[in-house]
RNA sequence: GCACCCGUAGCUCAGUGGAUAGAGCAGCCGAUUUCUAAUCGGCUGGUCGCAGGUUCGAUCCCUGCCGGGUGCGCCA
């Protein structure tokens, strides 16, 4: 990896000309941001000329006298008020091609210290659909959980369902005076909810009702055999749901520890925490509140108000005994270090609920748990109106809605395509009133069968759906649109897609096995800024999780897809002989493998012809 | 009231100390007897919410304000 390389070869640099370098300073390398100039760059000169009160310009030229890369660059410069730019030689590109096509991690290195990460995300509930709210959640963590395991380290994804709560009283309730048992065979989340708003609005108009779906919450806290029964039999049928969803969505789970599992485990803690005195009774709840071991203005168990600091505690016990959110948290934290040895626990959950979990991390540390606990957060999904999302009021849409309209609006494009191959086909070429831009280029008949359509429909509609969300900065708002969602034109999965699909037709009219070889030259600008794109990779794929955000990845793709269409326009690959083709076909296999491999990590699968 | 997130092209968004701020969509012009046109090339489009400050250098860091959103003792 380049970018690591030429940082060491900078370090030996300094060494080398005789500077001393300053406390708390590292000089770096980055990719160059104007590739005008180079393809990495350095501006630690100017960073330490400022604080050597020196010429940085000068700075810059002494390093560059003692930099030793003569194997890897074929440029250095000195530019502006003191950059240093490097440009990489065709042959150390070449090299690092010979690599990508080999290395069955396309020259991506491990890491050197695995660490064992819990990624807890999607998290739906029971006797809920899956809506759209879940896909921020579901798709980053799916996505971060691969990256983490693809670049070595072991990565545990635990789904924490939520399968117990106050919502049960009133489905057990409903359960037992308006369950429908032909629709519940039916579909069995839609009667769930339906059961469930019913009561919901029974209870809301009339006091009496709330009370009994209290009582039958109570029951089943207490174990009644019935009460379990129902619930046992919710759960069974939600997770069947859930697992047709998640096949659907191709996304795993290696435990699904919901929120019951961990029942038995809140009364020892809660004592416990009495006994530590990190928990007190207060208001015959039972909380937690600030230590004062933090600065007030860090203190999540503080808030002010006008001139002073006053408490917010976190309850982990109700006054009428009942245990909370923050208490089964608490108790999950418990477990994921003590049975798994969890080095960090990632939590991809919306922004919304970062007040919580600072006090749940700030509680759990004062317990004694130093694993590294991370919220990451991403922004509220808006309807088209810019307002909240909510899923309490008003229609939402289901997650598998939305694939299943864009499977179909693929269908639609690819019929379209095929229509179009057909009309043009029957025109006679010198009939020029018909030669509109409507008409598109007859490719070969592409006479897929049905299934073929169906499997490159679902590949192509379901990773649209994906790459919408990847590829957008988890922590800003996200507002809903069909259109933007669904998009199959320009900065979107079927794009990237399309640039595998050209990568593979290649091979395709190849006779027999190929074989690539070393010999390699890099000429043209556009195989050159595609060679390039390739080697980036290498930084791209551990750069995502120093703040966890896979829309880098989906940037890094785009652009590379890019690079390669511009590539395929410029370069004939099958036209060309000798060194020239072997370094195209050489090209064309990279980039293969690293968009196989790049949209595998955000969870999108790819297809051999579309 | 306090805290957190957001404010960048007509629209949707990238860009968390570097060089002339970038894409997609929309609009306009062009490219196909050639490897998948779900493509490529070009044009049009910006007081980076406002005002200060730190810096050789700020969309990015600090302070204040304006606007939008969310959260804040017994829901999850």
């Amino acid at each position: 990896m380049f970018r690591a390389l030429l940082t060491s070869r900078l370090q030996a640099a300094f060494t080398a000309a005789g500077i001393d370098l300053p406390e708390g300073f590292t000089p770096g390398v980055v990719i160059a941001s104007d590739t005008r100039f180079g393809d990495y760059q350095s501006n630690a000169a100017m960073v330490l000329a400022k604080q050597l009160k020196t010429n940085p310009r000068a700075l810059a030229e002494q390093i560059k006298a003692a930099l030793q890369v003569e194997d890897l660059c074929e440029k250095i410069t000195v530019d502006g008020p003191g950059f240093l730019n490097l440009t990489l030689s065709p042959a150390a590109l070449a090299q690092r091609l010979s690599v990508i096509v080999k290395d069955d991690h396309v020259g991506v290195p491990q890491v050197e210290k695995a660490k064992t990460i819990v990624v807890d995300f999607s998290a739906p509930n029971i006797a809920k659909p899956m809506h759209v709210g879940h896909i921020r959640s579901t798709f980053i963590g799916d996505s971060l959980a691969r990256v983490a395991r693809f670049i070595g380290h072991k990565v545990i994804t635990d789904n924490h369902v939520g399968d117990w709560g106050t919502q049960f009283g009133m489905i057990i309730h409903g359960w037992k005076t308006q369950l429908d048992q032909s629709k519940l065979k039916a579909d069995p989340i839609h009667e769930l909810v339906s059961v469930y708003k019913a009561v919901n609005a029974a209870a809301r108009a009339d006091e009496a009702v709330l009370e009994v779906c209290k009582g039958e919450l109570v029951k089943l806290q207490q174990g009644d055999a019935e009460n379990l029964g129902i619930w046992k039999e919710c759960v069974r049928l939600t997770l069947e749901q859930l697992e047709k969803v998640y096949g659907a969505l191709d996304i795993k789970f290696d435990h699904y520890l919901g929120e019951s599992f961990y029942n038995d485990a809140l009364t020892p803690l809660v004592a416990e925490m009495l006994n530590q005195g990190i928990a007190t009774i207060s208001e015959g709840a039972t909380v937690v509140f600030s230590d004062g071991s933090l600065k007030p203005e860090s203190d999540p168990f503080l808030i002010r108000d006008k001139d002073e600091w006053k408490p917010a505690p976190c309850i982990i016990r109700k006054g009428d005994g009942g245990y909370l959110y923050a208490t089964t948290d608490l108790a999950t934290i418990d477990y994921r270090v003590k049975e798994w040895q969890a080095d960090e626990i990632w939590y991809v959950v919306g922004a919304p609920q970062q007040l919580h979990f600072r006090q749940v991390f700030a509680a759990a540390q004062r317990r004694g748990i130093t694993t590294k606990m991370i919220h990451i957060a991403f922004g509220s999904i808006l309807g088209p109106d810019g307002k909240m999302f909510k899923t309490r009021s008003g229609e939402t849409v289901g997650l598998l809605e939305v694939i299943d309209e864009a499977i179909e609006r693929v269908r639609n494009r690819m019929d379209e395509i095929e229509s179009n191959q057909e009309l043009y086909r029957a025109i006679d070429t010198e009939n020029q009133a018909l030669n509109e831009r409507t008409l598109i280029k007859p490719q070969a008949p592409k006479n897929y069968t049905a299934t073929e359509k169906d499997e490159i429909a679902h590949i192509i509609g379901g990773g649209a759906v994906k790459y919408a969300e990847l590829s957008q900065n988890r922590l800003t708002d996200y507002k809903f649109s069909w259109d933007k969602m669904l998009s199959l034109q320009g900065n979107t999965a079927p794009y990237l897609i399309n640039a595998y699909v050209r990568t593979r037709s290649i091979f395709r009219k190849l006779e027999g096995t190929v074989s690539l070889s070393e010999d390699l030259a890099i000429t043209e600008p556009a195989e050159r800024a595609l060679a390039m794109k390739l080697a980036q990779f290498a930084e791209n794929a551990h750069d995502i999780l120093d703040d966890h955000r896979p829309n880098l990845l989906a940037n890094y793709l785009y652009e590379l897809a890019s690079a390669y269409h511009a590539f395929f326009e410029a370069c004939n690959v099958l036209r060309a002989e000798g060194t020239v083709r072997n370094t195209r076909l050489t090209l064309c296999e990279a980039t293969s493998r690293v968009l196989k491999t790049g949209l595998g990590l955000l969870g999108i699968q790819t297809t051999e012809r579309m």
